[in-house]
DNA sequence: GTCTATAAGAAGATAGAC
DNA sequence: GTCTATCTTCTTATAGAC
């Protein structure tokens, strides 16, 4: 654990250039943030910056990795504090209640990156929707203790719901119909 | 009717730009789309698509006007064609499965747009999303037939719904994601 | 590892000839 | 209305000094 931060008392350049391009690909969009953006967030040179990631789409490859390996770590932690099915999807719906502030003025970090690649890099699209696989496989496996015939269609139907609740709070900035559509999901995972 | 290209026998280059227009940003997006590639497509200059559209900006809000007219008259002629409130809902839902192939390919127009503007041109954001108040404020008005109370509160889900399916229909290319959602919300329509 | 300088190209936009 | 030419700024990326 320990061991990461060895030689360095605070972080590496390396790791505050990725964070900080996770956050502003997220926020700003990945194609209208610049190297200068994230140069001039952190205080240092777009020469240094492209020292560490030769491309801009090596640095987006950098942060999806980033990315997929705290979602798995997320739902390490969320298997070891709930073992029941529903309690699980639950978990999952809290998460959304509990990202209420980056939903509203950002919208769904998967969606709108993926949305934004496809449209014409569908190379660095499959990039992004393997987080979305992540989250897919992890449903599909939790549905799978309730029925496992229906649990792939149920991952996928969830996915939906939540995709389409993080796109109209975003789109109306309403934190009430994040809410109001979370209960009606809670709802619907209590009636399986 | 034919007043509107009396002077021409085809349509004019600012009509054809809009149409261009329109298209490209649905399908690369409106910030990786260029005048150059609306010129390109079209064979003509980028000067002279300046002289029609003085900014992108403008372009794109004519762009959106177009679409909202569009809009507009799709109800009215729905309207003209069912009088029954589920009938209404259901034509609503099955032009999403007849845009099947668009939705595959390149998302909701609606949505993605959104989403794209939303990030960092809020200005912007606020055009696309009159786009989206013509759906919301028809199916409320629509719902209102059924039940006036909750005609509001059942407009944003259905809106939920579509903008989830639309949204993994896109991420994963499935048409039979598509088809399976669709009938998921028919069937909620059914038991209202 | 980090900087400055610079290349090479694309972008939005303007000026002026036809 | 349409074109070519040009301007300015931004963007990704490279070269070379420290």
């Amino acid at each position: 654990m320990w061991l990461k931060n060895m030689n360095t008392q605070t972080q590496s350049n390396r790791e505050r250039i990725i964070k900080v391009a996770y956050q502003l690909f997220y926020t700003k969009g990945y194609n209208q943030t610049s190297f200068a953006d994230v140069a001039n967030e952190l205080g240092i040179s777009k020469g240094n910056l492209h020292y560490h990631f030769p491309s801009k789409g090596a640095l987006l490859n950098t942060v999806i990795a980033l990315r997929k390996q705290q979602i798995i770590e997320m739902f390490a932690q969320w298997d070891g504090e709930f073992s029941d099915a529903k309690d699980r999807l639950k978990r999952f719906i809290q998460m959304m209640i509990n990202n209420e502030a980056n939903l509203v003025r950002y919208g769904c970090p998967l969606g709108s990156l993926n949305v934004e690649l496809g449209k014409d890099q569908r190379d660095l699209q499959g990039m992004s929707r393997e987080m979305f696989d992540l989250y897919q496989h992890w449903l599909e496996k939790v549905f799978t203790q309730l029925d496992s015939k229906k649990s792939k269609a149920r991952s996928l139907h969830l996915l939906s719901m939540t995709q389409g609740t993080a796109m109209m709070t975003y789109i109306y900035s309403d934190s009430k119909l994040l809410k109001d559509e979370c209960n009606a999901i809670n709802e619907w995972i209590d009636s399986l």
